[in-house]
DNA sequence: TCGATGTATTTTGTATACATGCGCAAGGTA
DNA sequence: TACCTTGCGCATGTATACAAAATACATCGA
């Protein structure tokens, strides 16, 4: 096999859903406001067909309301949607930390092990940016290591829809501290396996994370 | 406000959404089988554009899959994919189970136990559907109770996706017999308000449901 | 001046036409 | 005969045209 040169022929939809998608979640389309059609497909310069169709991808994602005959609009999330989501997503992290205590290779854990020392690193340093990508990525790889692909997407579906107001609400210094802590917790816990362990200082983080966010929605 | 005379302009898009997803649930169009699209929408009547948003949506829902520039297939689940999404959907039970009893108001409990007595009276009758239907509306139902709309659509999400394997399934009298035990359990737990024992006997429920149902995949 | 009603304009929904890329089969070559 | 090549047909992807609905606006009357 060759090097990988093949060109990545993804449909202009599939272009479109993550385009739209990162515009969502950057909040350069705001929440609330009508996706005005003509407008955008002008400057992502596709035509409406491949575009109505990545709006019904991502309104069953949950980030657009498709109104029938009235037009789109970015979904606005509100305290009760915010709160409830966090609560389904502290329920399905715990999952997630017991199954990988139970489940994940030596390897694996080291490997996020790894991956939260590069965190503390940019923690040191006040790295907000590079520490908030990673810290995504220590989410979705403990969700991978449950070896439940069901919880994964899950995990993954919720994660998007509150990307943008989890980055807006971790804005205090103090916030950013606590989290840290949570993480240390996590972690030693996940070295031992302790399932139990691992899950109530996973479902325990996303509760706290309700507190510093709930006043940024 | 009068009778609601409203006339029900569902466009295409949410007809089609709705009559494929039935085909699929009920077996028409088969697992791993590819969608006709063409012979589709001739027979619903409708043209290309509706049609192909609607499987987009379903795409979304993870009831089919679309492939690029290969055409659609109705989704088969794997072992792994049932046994996963059981695994997710018994944790998810689990919590709306504890939350029920929480938040629900005392007429709201009483009505899923009336709904229990009658779903107690198809089985003295051995009426299946309506038993399976009223068993549906039960697990739907409890998870309204929790308050919680992710919690809800999540667990509506895994329900249509598990709809007809756990229809195939539940043919075998000892496994409804089962069933009805776990009911009569959980029903107990909650007019007793008591979370945890509920939760437990929620998600052992889908525990079983794993043995009843792995068989037949 | 305010409101109601009818009309124009914009926007959305649907159908259809056109383009592109995949799969398969016919034909050629080793 | 087995395998590769090549070209054609057809399914899919995208663009555009047309239809219907909703909104904005203007005109008329009280």
């Amino acid at each position: 096999m060759t090097a990988n040169i093949a060109i990545t022929n993804r449909s202009l939809h599939d272009q479109v859903v993550s385009r739209v998608r990162d515009l969502i979640i950057e909040g350069v389309l705001e929440p609330g406001s009508r996706i005005d059609e003509a407008r955008l497909i002008e400057e992502l310069e596709v035509s409406r067909t491949p575009f109505r169709e990545a709006l019904r991808t991502l309104a069953a994602e949950g980030l657009v309301i498709v109104r029938p005959s009235k037009g789109s609009i970015v979904r606005k999330l509100t305290r009760e949607d915010v709160f409830s989501m966090l609560e389904v997503l502290a329920h399905l992290e715990r999952l997630a930390g017991e199954l990988a205590c139970a489940r994940a290779g030596d390897e694996q854990i080291q490997a996020l092990v790894d991956l939260h020392q590069r965190m503390m690193e940019c923690y040191r340093q006040r790295d907000r940016l590079p520490y908030y990508k990673l810290n995504q990525e220590f989410h979705s790889r403990l969700a991978e290591l449950s070896k439940n692909t069901t919880l994964q997407d899950m995990q993954a579906n919720i994660q998007a829809r509150l990307k943008r107001i989890r980055y807006i609400g971790n804005q205090k210094p103090e916030s950013w501290a606590g989290a840290v802590a949570d993480h240390e917790e996590m972690v030693a816990a996940l070295k031992d396996r302790d399932g139990k362990r691992l899950g109530d200082a996973m479902s325990d983080h996303l509760g706290r994370t309700w507190e510093r966010v709930k006043d940024s929605i």
